[in-house]
DNA sequence: GTTTTTGTTGATCGGATGATCAACAGCCCC
DNA sequence: GGGGCTGTTGATCATCCGATCAACAAAAAC
């Protein structure tokens, strides 16, 4: 194996910065926030004492690799597309749904939000809200708008169909189970059951 | 806050071996295993060399720790029940998914499980795997016969339904999230949901 | 009550970890 | 091309961790 650089290398700070970030991110996706420095250090191809000089503490660090993995994870687009009733409710959660996997559905993001929730950390709380507020209510409340009283979905059928989408992402990167390389049809049979109560009118008990 | 013991106590190592595995379980259940076995030790209310008395070393206890909470956590009775076709498969999958978030939904297995797929750990795979043979695959299996036909879901979408009823207990013990107390009613609409093409009779498109 | 057994402890070891600092050396400027 | 700025390093410290062991004491045996 040939190293590129064995010497040491002068960087500006912000592409030195940039580089232990990338190498953070993937570091602490794989193993968790219990990760060494050391290790980190290596990974990054810098000595573990320059950290010290671009993040204060390791915890500095584990804030700085949050914020850039949930910072701008949600696109503002979304939002109007789910609200744009010129298009039938199915594509616009199509079209939201397949956005949305495509922009979570990575190593990193999945693996660093299932740490930071089984941490505690308030980041992950705050995303959820924020993710609820947003788009899940929409979602709902776009539901409930299409059934005109039919059918009244509550909030948990919402999450039920959010959850089994996501469920993909955690077999795949957390559980590390085989899934289909093209989850778009799975979830396009997600939605369709979603709002299959649409299409009956009236329920079929009591 | 009133010790019931301060003075060393001696106890039956059948008893004080439950005692440190409660204590573990608990333990690692809420901060991983990357908790320290002092913390752990002084959880358990015993010294930390005491622990290496009764586990050869971290790894073995955690070992012990998988073993107490996957062990007869799928019960035999329900690949039966999932089978008894004398009973709507409605009626069957409500059953089978009441009793198994009754037996999943708790702090412990939701975290540890979680941890250890993150660690990727052995036996996290091989309870997935047995999972999806033992239980998952019949599912699929009785909705195929169920439907005569008129619509075959893959497995896929027993997966969907899988994931979106567990990701109810991901919610509210990984992300600590507000979760409704009572999710029958949150299931049996998945279920419903789930089973509605067959009430269809063909599809809607192509 | 004395002896034996063994559950339990305090002390300790080697190693790993987060964090610090003086010293070094690559790059820019003139 | 020589000086100076600063990005980078090796060495080091205090602490914490997993693991070990001789010594102690509570329960059992007689």
């Amino acid at each position: 194996m040939v190293k590129a650089s064995i010497a040491r290398r002068r960087l500006h700070p912000t592409a030195r910065r940039e580089e232990i970030m990338a190498a953070a991110v993937a570091y602490f996706a794989e193993v968790g926030f219990g990760g060494s420095t050391r290790e980190l250090a290596q990974r990054a191809g810098v000595t573990q004492a320059l950290l010290y000089k671009y993040f204060g503490s390791k915890a500095e660090l584990r804030e700085a690799v949050f914020k850039r993995v949930y910072l701008g994870r949600i696109a503002p687009h979304w939002l109007a597309e789910l609200r744009d009733r010129s298009v039938p409710l199915r594509v616009r959660l199509c079209r939201f749904y397949g956005e949305y996997t495509a922009a979570i559905f990575t190593y990193e993001w999945m693996r660093i939000f299932m740490w930071a929730g089984l941490d505690g950390d308030a980041l992950n709380r705050r995303y959820l809200d924020h993710l609820c507020d947003l788009l899940l209510v929409p979602v709902h409340e776009e539901a409930i708008a299409e059934s005109r009283g039919m059918w009244r979905p509550a909030i948990e059928d919402v999450w039920n169909l959010h959850g089994g989408i996501v469920y993909l992402g955690i077999r795949r990167f957390i559980y590390r189970l085989p899934v289909p390389t093209d989850v778009g049809p799975v979830i396009e049979a997600a939605i369709e059951r979603f709002l299959s109560p649409m299409a009956v009118g009236d329920g079929v008990s009591a």
